[in-house]
DNA sequence: GATGAATGAGTTTTCATTCAT
DNA sequence: CATGAATGAAAACTCATTCAT
């Protein structure tokens, strides 16, 4: 009788359990052997389920993703005005909770800048549009409402890419930029401008 | 009497003969052997000059950077209103005339995020904060005359990184960015809050 | 009552399944894994009915050869001279019915060159021995017949290892055998010279 | 002052110190780390100086060929008629003196039929051609002086190719072929048909 | 100072074989 | 009997760095 395993769930097993490892360390720096070792099983294995790192570190992201997506919408759930809500988007680039995912993310768009892979490029692709989409709908939302004016959705494009020039620029430097300081300074003042007067 | 060579100057002999190739390559798919060649030089030649390759990336950075700020100062000088004058900092991310920079830019970027190195570090903190000061000092002339709210100094890094995540967001995906048009339109926006009422 | 699974017959249609793909394919370009996806059966399967791929290899020229000798057999029936039954027996390097045979038969002996097994010597012997008495009993009889000088028995080896060696030749070069050619013309010459004169 | 070093001078030494290896073993048994250590150098130095394993045959092979081929001139000085002359040419087939260029030999004939490249084939094409022609030159002299028949010419791709026939088969099988008799035998016989009666 | 020949550590990848189910 | 998941030995190849000349 065969031993019939779950392909697809001993993929993110592994992926998992590569999890510390892929966070600590950049994926270049990482071998196949010490993949294999941190998992527990053998080199060959490994090929078995992945077609080379990167592939590794999409599942990694996609579980992670999407637990954080569920912690977004809790918090979504929570937070009051459309301001708020907004911040719980930048929260992803500076709490505690989403350190992980945002470890690989940096490595996602590092992978992304140094040699561009048509997956990697459609999978970011398709995360921008997701969030995008989000964010726009809270934004139609607080207009929808009232509670905003309607030039704010003329401002998501930049309000979405300035987190990412944040955190690129927070990697990058020392000691300039303030992650939940400086955005949610920036986001505050843009909500000055585009919430309605009461 | 011995030739005297002048190391500086053939540091950037060396880095001006493989502009064309660091602009078209990564870093890291580039050997010291090509690098050697490139420049018409010998490999052990190279290590008199530079460290490692990094090194190589920095000295044309420098060098490409300073005719890049030139060229800015020219402009500027050009440009009438202070939110023309913030437009020119945002062709860095889009002119042909700093693609090859830009280029370079990019590497930058992903070498940070993914082994980041004390020097590099310096130099991009450096970086920052030179053009953040330029770009304040135009931000407060604008003030000064009357030109812009007070607030808006407020907004400079805000501003500042959206250029980064735009730039960065537009190499990791491929459809949803537009650099030149989405720059403009959410500066516009801004500059409609900021500027004063006449 | 268990299902008793006759061993021969499974090696048989294992073989048979393989056909195809080792003809196409040289044995070592092919994985244990391929062969089983092949036959349609488990790689642990295939080790219950052979120790290796070479042993498969084995299997199907054997099943090849028979039906070969057969065609053989129907041809030699059909020529009228022994200088055409003799042609008959070239046509194996080079008809469209021996195409496959043929495409095993150059891997055996590249096989015996590069790493000469025992069995695969003792095979490739007996095969030897086999086409030789055949070809043997031919001459013999042209001879009773009178249609043939006596020392047309002292040329069999030289002509069948011509066969062999156009044949390898043929595989080896580009543009200087032709093998239908070449052998008809060299064997009419050979056979001018043995046919009794009328 | 740079180290000049002469590249196929260099080759040369290396493929002579393999020599020992290459005749015992097949080349793909054969290692590169081996290949390196038996040359006295680095797996690297080797690149430096071959493509690949199969470089280093083919340099050996040529080294082999030319001392074969004056050893040959010398031998077919010696010979008296045309028969004696084209014995020569078989002695390539045993002679102790080209062992080690025939075991290469057969290692060509392998490869060629396994995994046939484009290289190979021009160089056994080339072999072939350099070959035969100085085959057909013999003949026709011995045509020219009345020693054969104008027919003899018809017979020389069958008779070069013999010789290859009983050289592959001789190593594919036991017992059956006696490489110098067998030939010597069919050689004999071809020529009394050959020659012109006195 | 300049050179480029020499090097071997380090990594990826394949695949025959085993064996628990 | 049949299976296919797991494995790790083995091999090719690259390239930064050194150092004799």
């Amino acid at each position: 009788m065969p031993i019939v395993v779950d392909k697809a769930q001993k993929r993110k097993e592994i992926a998992l359990a590569c999890k510390e490892l892929l966070v600590r360390k950049s994926i270049q720096e990482i071998t196949i052997a010490e993949i294999a070792k941190t998992a527990g099983i053998g080199k060959g294995t490994f090929y078995e389920y992945f077609q080379d790192k990167e592939e590794l570190i999409f599942e990694l992201v996609n579980i992670l993703m999407l637990a954080h997506n569920e912690r977004k919408e809790t918090m979504l759930a929570e937070a009051k005005s459309t301001r708020e809500k907004i911040k719980v988007f930048y929260t992803f680039f500076y709490s505690d909770e989403s350190a992980d995912l945002r470890a690989l993310y940096k490595e996602f768009i590092a992978y992304a800048l140094i040699a561009p892979k048509q997956e990697m490029i459609a999978f970011q692709t398709e995360c921008f549009r997701f969030y995008y989409r989000w964010v726009e709908q809270i934004i139609d939302e607080g207009i929808a409402k009232g509670e905003l004016l309607p030039v704010a959705k003329e401002l998501i494009k930049g309000m979405y890419t300035m987190g990412e020039g944040m955190f690129v620029a927070s990697l990058a430097t020392e000691g300039v930029i303030s992650l939940k300081e400086d955005i949610d300074r920036y986001v505050d003042h843009i909500f000055d401008f585009v919430e309605q007067e009461k």
